[in-house]
DNA sequence: GTGAAAGCGCTAACAT
DNA sequence: ATGTTAGCGCTTTCAC
């Protein structure tokens, strides 16, 4: 059986309430009764019970991400942004999958596992915007990505439409003119998928390009595989093309897969541009030029955001916040300046 | 203020006892009183406080995996992989970073933090075999990875030595000479870098081939950025090779880019071999022929002991298993038959 | 089939 | 500067 407070003050000879101060470095205690307790700690190899702790303060330690999957590179990467955040915090970190599936993530939402966290940084892919009211929960939340805005949460993203829009400029600045766009979820309205859209839609529209339907192409989601499939049905259809635009990292290493199989040279017959800049980027063969959405950032934004919300105590925000971090063009060989 | 057992059983007028009795599917239990009670349970919106139970029971649900980092590939996998597994047996996850670090990875086992769990999945890097005794500890306890062996735990691993000398075989056995291997670790005689080192040689000296000491590179950790440094100075030392073996994929990403910057052919010029089998080996240009070390099947096993042991309520198993899954040889286009 | 009561180990008032 | 005491919300005997 594992020491408790009791065994401890009982061997030092104290109450249980002077153990409670040593180890709460409560700073009232004598020199020579803080040196007996910890030497009674040390000797019966004290550890306190967080679950007690928990039950009694309210305070877990404990706080969730909740993502898509950590096989996507970018969430990978950002979970562990988050879990060491969360570390100069003294937080640990417990991750929920939802697979990007909706059920799953209002389930995740209502479970008393979250409750028993300390708050919760949620990313959804499947709710949208009509979700909004399943926002409002009696823990603290952080919502990530964009699927929700205006929620009644504080919420950290990235600049989507400015960031495909440079993405595009940058591309159609480099001479390009028949540019591609992988991975478009036509029935959203909202969602990273249709904010980069439209993006590069106005960055046609401001460089005078024409917008043409065909040269955008659908994937579910943005795995390796995806971008592939959906290359190798953009090059069957025969349509002109000089550069692609794959809208995250992952899938556009699909797409750079393929249009090589095809004997295409990147950058010679066509410049890709990815979004992400997850680290794989800078190996691939050619290496990718992205776009750097400032993950880091947002991972620290997050905890920060969380960890403010946990300590004012307040149910919910009255001012929800919405932060928005800064983004960067990543140039390397697969569309050089 | 959250409601309680109580607030629900005096809403039904019944005690706090049959609540909790309907909350855990107690089955004896009048239909007519689970109804009103459920209805109570309905109307409070009433969540259990998992604090408590976890204070009364024992058990948190909660088990950890700790591993050195989650954006390196293989661990972001095998992470998914085991949150996948433990949801299956409604547990959940807390993940711990040690960066590889010995003196974390030995914080982490003796911190409370993981006391709080039911069990803990650990994946050291850092620790050595010398430093067995630190994993008699009193919490389940399952142990992956090659840097201890026979200690006092379950453990869960892949065959090394079998399946890079099964590696370095296919690379001989396709008319390759001059083997070099990337990514050894010259200080280590345990751990995944000496096993494999060993089933190179293995494979070598079954083959007649001579061992040369100039063809083996050490890198530290298992980064892309390593693999490229590494290969830049194999090539720079101007000895001679006409097939790699790289320790990990990622790693191995990293030599295929510089390859392929230094102007040679791939497999034309050079064979390339790697092992973990991540996602992204399949997309690379070339795609990788690499070593799928069973990880979705590790993760399976962990938490399959894991959930055992927590079981069994003994303070530890009284005859450690030591279990090793299969591995397969994925024939890409780096390295063909 | 249901109720009463004890107590898991801790923190936080309050008392001394 | 230290001790006493009352719960946090739940599960778990043990009655009835």
């Amino acid at each position: 059986m594992a020491a408790t407070l009791h065994d401890v003050a009982q061997l030092a000879g104290v109450s249980i309430k002077t153990v409670s101060n040593v180890v709460n470095d409560y700073p009232h205690v004598r020199t020579a009764t803080r040196e007996r307790v910890q030497a009674a700690i040390a000797q019966l190899g004290y550890q306190p019970n967080l679950s007690a702790r928990t039950l009694r303060s309210g305070r877990s330690g404990v706080i969730g991400l909740v993502l898509p999957e950590l096989s996507l590179s970018y969430f990978a990467e950002l979970a562990d942004a988050v879990i060491a955040q969360a570390e100069l915090h003294g937080l640990v970190v417990i991750i929920e999958r939802t697979g990007a599936d909706r059920a799953r993530e209002l389930a995740v939402l209502s479970s008393p596992r979250m409750r028993m966290t300390d708050g919760v940084i949620f990313s959804p892919l499947g709710m949208g915007q009509a979700d909004a009211h399943f926002l409002e929960v009696d823990f603290p939340l952080v919502l990530l990505g964009e699927r929700i805005f205006g929620g009644p949460v504080d919420h950290v993203t990235m600049r989507n439409i400015e960031a495909a829009r440079a993405a595009t400029e940058f591309l159609l600045g480099s001479g390009r003119q028949r540019v591609a766009l992988i991975g478009a979820h036509p029935d959203e309205d909202l969602g990273s998928a249709a904010l980069r859209l439209e993006g590069y839609k106005e960055a046609l529209a401001s460089a005078g390009v024409a917008y043409d339907p065909e040269l955008v192409r659908s994937t579910t989601l943005w795995h390796r595989a995806n971008g592939a499939a959906a290359t190798r049905e953009l090059i069957d259809s025969g349509v002109d093309f000089d550069a692609v635009f794959g809208l995250n990292d992952a899938l556009t290493l699909g797409v750079m897969r393929v249009l090589q199989e095809s004997g295409r040279r990147i950058p010679e017959d066509v410049a890709v541009i990815g979004f992400d800049n997850i680290e794989e980027a800078e190996y691939a063969v050619p290496s990718l030029t992205t776009i750097d959405p400032g993950r880091e950032l947002i991972a620290q934004r997050a905890v920060d955001l969380l960890v403010q919300q946990i300590g004012s105590g307040a149910q919910r925000p009255e001012h929800p916040t919405a932060e928005t971090v800064g983004f960067e063009v990543i140039v390397r060989e697969s569309a050089p300046a």
